[in-house]
RNA sequence: GCCUUGGUAGCUCAGUUGGUAGAGCAGAGGACUGAAAAUCCUCGUGUCGGUGGUUCGAUUCCGCCCCAAGGCA
């Protein structure tokens, strides 16, 4: 598959029809919270008159009121790629979820412990009881090779650790060394100039809000039954609604504070992308259909032969 | 014109009973294996408004000046 990735409000939507076009493709997105229905403004959602033709698979999946998790993703997102393969044609991954991605490159790695909502909920009380300290004991007590790789305030790594652990018998770290086999790829991602792209973040939530973002997040909640409390209203854009229905801030601080959300969040997609070592970065505007030929020819050219 | 209260990190503010200062946010870097747009880690020298004085030593005390907010005329 060719991946393209990148932070949030890069232009990575237009990238991928692009390439999508000249490698005969179809589009796969990795994006957490695009798979979510009537939540469109907000994450930024490609408009079918965007799509131009290309088919695009992973998006409008489930409802608000669901919970989603990488496993899934990675299950259905494998089937697709593959279907798209078999069909001769160019699986294209786009999107900004970075363990998403990572769920498609090491294609073995999820699937074994299911999260546990019932051992959640009480590991939490546990927390609320106790403390952290006390959680953080017991992962010491029961994994401390976890223990070893987790801090103790990231609660939710904790927890899932605790979790794998005890359901399973095995250590969270152990996945590793199973998971070694890797998909053959080839991956990119957009760069810009960090103030220039706090810029277009800024201008983009101005521009959500123009669109009826509010209109948006009320047709969730009253139409479609959506709390606060759903994974869906993670997403930034949504989740600072919170606090301006609750009085805490105003229209503007509302507007500012998905702003500053954003721009972190973007700060983190790079990071991760850095990481990965083979991940060819594209300087913003570069992109044209000259380079997209050159892509998919090398895409081509280094493509294992043998395929199962 | 007088009185009061402020002027400390990009922003909001702590603090120093006189020994040149620290939090949150922003920003930067990093981690990430079934919640990931989540969660978490690391990074703080700035004429402490200006200027004179007291002092071994002042951002801290005193005088004057500048700026801001409020009050009285």
């Amino acid at each position: 598959m060719i991946i393209f990735g990148g932070a949030t409000a890069t232009g990575k939507t237009k990238a991928g029809v692009m390439l999508a076009k000249i490698a005969n493709g179809e589009i796969i997105s990795a994006d957490s919270m695009q798979v979510y229905k009537h939540m469109d403004i907000g994450t930024a959602k490609v408009k079918k008159e965007d799509m131009d033709g290309i088919k695009h698979y992973m998006i409008d999946i489930i409802e608000p009121t669901d919970s989603f998790s990488v496993a899934e993703y990675q299950k259905m997102a494998m089937e697709i790629i593959n279907d798209i393969e078999a069909r001769g044609k160019t699986p294209i991954v786009v999107g900004g979820t970075g363990l998403y991605i990572n769920s498609l490159i090491y294609p073995l790695r999820f699937g074994e412990t299911q999260g546990d909502k019932g051992l959640r909920d009480s590991l939490k009380n546990e927390l609320q009881r106790y403390g952290k300290e006390y959680l953080y004991k017991k992962l010491q007590r029961i994994d401390p090779q976890a223990a070893e790789n987790i801090h103790m305030n990231n609660i939710k790594r904790v927890i899932r650790a605790i979790e794998v652990k005890l359901l399973s018998g095995k250590s969270i770290c152990d996945t590793e060394d199973l998971c070694r086999e890797k998909k053959y790829y080839k991956m990119y991602a957009y760069t810009m100039d960090r103030a220039a792209l706090y810029e277009r973040i800024n201008t983009r939530v101005d521009v959500m809000f123009k669109n009826g973002l509010v209109d948006e997040v009320e047709r969730l909640i009253f139409e479609y039954k959506v709390t606060f409390n759903a994974q869906s209203m993670q997403a930034i854009g949504y989740k600072e609604f919170k606090h301006y229905y609750s009085g805490k801030i105003d229209m503007d601080e509302l507007i500012e504070l998905i702003k500053k959300h954003s721009r972190n969040y973007a700060k983190r997609q790079y990071t991760w992308f850095k990481s990965y070592n083979d991940c060819n970065w594209i300087e913003k505007y570069r992109l044209d259909e000259q380079k997209c030929h050159e892509i998919v020819k090398d895409y081509y050219e280094n493509k294992p032969k043998l395929e199962v």
